[in-house]
DNA sequence: CGATTATCATTAGCATGCTATCGAATTGAG
DNA sequence: CTCAATTCGATAGCATGCTAATGATAATCG
């Protein structure tokens, strides 16, 4: 009877300090990598947008954009149509450390399943998603 | 080839949203939770000890330690013998809200799990257990 | 058209983690 | 025994998430 939740906190902690230690190197912390991925996929999206497509809360992007255009990965540009709206644009930068990010996460996670077969890196993602959508549908 | 680190961030995120909802029923918020779970163990820690235990930052056992004596679960009392040591003690609430909170906390596995078989659950957690050993024998 | 309503981003403030630093107390070397 | 090194908890300050409130702008209803 494996407390399933604790090994869950745990790996989850472990695996987030590894991505973000990886991640720090190209100047991306692990906060700002999933909105990276989104501007990678579509650019020029507002903060509520970004919000959500990853089921975040508003308040989240915009701090963490806050950080990025400090980190010169994004810009805030007003939008032409609807002065409410913000959107989001990568810099050259931000784009440039795309495949890096893309390579070091994928070379983690290969490292962190290094001891699990194929099949059971299958089994275990196969999981994930019924957990994932589970939560989703029952959040009780 | 699934995304394991995003499914691993994503069902980290619902299942740490769930065990906080769950647990704040009786008042315990999901971080104070792992310190509760030492001092149900074993009373009268010191917070390094807790920290080392949970491997945890010693400031971080502190700094829950502060919330979790304002909400009624632990008391600070000073080591008799070292003053530089200060040991946290149940209260009887935080003595109280155990078997509760245990109780939350295995209904809300079953939940998240429901989906899953038996086997598919004893999987994941071998899975888990053997990502979690290997970030700690190789935290690059 | 004008006023209410809805929709944005932002700010404020909290919880949870971290590292770096501080001050107090103990220990150990000489 | 004394003083430097070590070992504590605590504090400051940062990153990452959240909810609630603010303020500006758009859209809608009358």
């Amino acid at each position: 009877m494996p407390d399933l939740l604790g090994l869950f906190t745990q790996a989850a902690k472990l695996l987030r300090e590894a991505t973000d230690e990886a991640m720090s190197r190209y100047g991306v912390r692990v906060g700002q990598h999933i909105v990276l991925s989104v501007l990678w996929d579509q650019d020029g999206l507002t903060p509520g947008e970004i919000a959500r497509r990853l089921g975040t809360a508003t308040p989240t992007i915009v701090n963490t954009a806050t950080r990025m255009e400090e980190a010169g990965l994004v810009v805030r540009k007003p939008d032409s149509a609807d002065a409410r709206l913000v959107r989001l644009h990568l810099t050259p930068h931000g784009r440039s450390v795309r495949v890096p990010v893309r390579d070091a996460r994928a070379a983690l996670e290969r490292s962190a399943t290094a001891t699990l077969t194929p099949a059971e890196r299958d089994q275990l993602a196969a999981a994930l998603t019924k957990i994932i959508a589970q939560l989703r549908d029952e959040p009780a």
